[in-house]
DNA sequence: TAACTATACGGAGGCTGCCTCCGGTTGGCA
DNA sequence: TGCCAACCGGAGGCAGCCTCCGTATAGTTA
């Protein structure tokens, strides 16, 4: 379990320029393990990211410790999408475009979780439990606000609509599933809808 | 569509030496993805198969079809057994020894349809159709066979024993999954035997 | 603001694996 | 038995992996 990856902020903040080349690295590889999969190759990503390999293992000692960095920063974004959504747009509509960030969100992930579980190492599970807390409050966040506002039926909970989304994921094996996934969600979202106090 | 990795008879047969090293590869090759999932070297899967780098270059141009090739070799391996087991052992216990094969090999195969996938090329979709009849044939002579004997009831089908394995094989993921796996086939076998005609 | 040092940077270098290419070998046929 | 198409194997060029260490700089102290 390295300490480095996780968010546990007891020890020393990093310097300005790591802290700004992290970031960047982070960026790079998600950008990478989506192009490539997760054997894409790191020079590359420290290529992109601006620094050089040296400093990409410095921060990231095994390629598995970069994945799974890559991949919780991925999810802490997609997750804080969610208050920025909700901040802009009519909760309803927060919800659906989140739903469909999601989906896509997921797809470039495919294979991630099973580099992740070659290494038979346990510190995974901290990641898997810390990713579904982040996600589920996301999601109920978003549901929360618009089950308030009246915009759509106030008789469903976040937990069915993961299990939906995990549904819909499954269509990204198919040619086209892209427009597959958002009539998909569309429905979903009509559902939500039907039955409001105040239609949309 | 690489004829090479399909079992089109249309083309010549290979020479005997080929044939050999051919399945020496794929047998090597199964060995070696199953314990550094497909991202094993290839030069240590040619060594072990005691053949040349270029031998296994000729035979699977890319780490893609040797990937696809041993994937199908050990599914053909598979649903062999099923005959051998009936020839050998009681109808029932050959279906249960075989379920336990077959999640067993599942569990080797975590991460190799990510692989597969990563690749957009068609031409697994006739690989996937060809793995799932091979499948369920094997496990529709094992069913039939026990039925047939009266060591199993009638009134069940290879497609639900397919989706019930399916279900097993998510256990694969916890610690110990081994023989938990054991234990839910084994459960799924007293319920096969449940209620038939002669009691085993 | 200048000097100091813990911290961070980057890329050279040694190594392994990828894949191609071609000279040598051999199975199978006439 | 002799021939040759088919096959073998590994040298070699290139790319990626990871380590190590000399250099640069952020942040602190006087």
């Amino acid at each position: 379990m390295s300490a480095v990856t996780t968010p546990d902020a007891a020890e020393r903040a990093l310097r300005a320029d790591a802290q700004r080349n992290r970031d960047a690295l982070l960026v790079s590889a998600g950008q990478a393990f989506a192009e490539h999969g997760t054997a894409a190759s790191l020079e590359d990503v420290a290529r992109r990211a601006g620094v050089g390999i040296g400093t990409l293992y410095r921060h990231f000692p095994t390629r598995d410790a970069l994945v799974e960095a890559a991949y919780r920063h991925g999810v802490e974004q997609l997750c804080d999408a969610a208050d920025q959504l909700l901040a802009e747009q009519p909760a309803d509509l927060a919800l659906e475009l989140w739903m469909r960030d999601f989906v896509g969100y997921v797809a470039t992930k495919r294979g991630l979780a099973a580099t992740l579980k070659l290494s038979a190492d346990d510190s995974h599970t901290e990641l898997f439990a810390y990713v579904h807390e982040r996600i589920k409050a996301a999601i109920k966040s978003l549901v929360d606000a618009a089950s308030a506002t009246g915009r759509i039926r106030s008789d469903v909970e976040g937990g069915d609509l993961i299990r939906a989304l995990g549904g819909i994921c499954m269509v990204s094996d198919q040619v086209g599933w892209q427009d597959q996934a958002r009539r998909l969600v569309s429905l979903l979202m009509d559902g939500l809808r039907y039955g409001a106090p105040t239609p949309a």
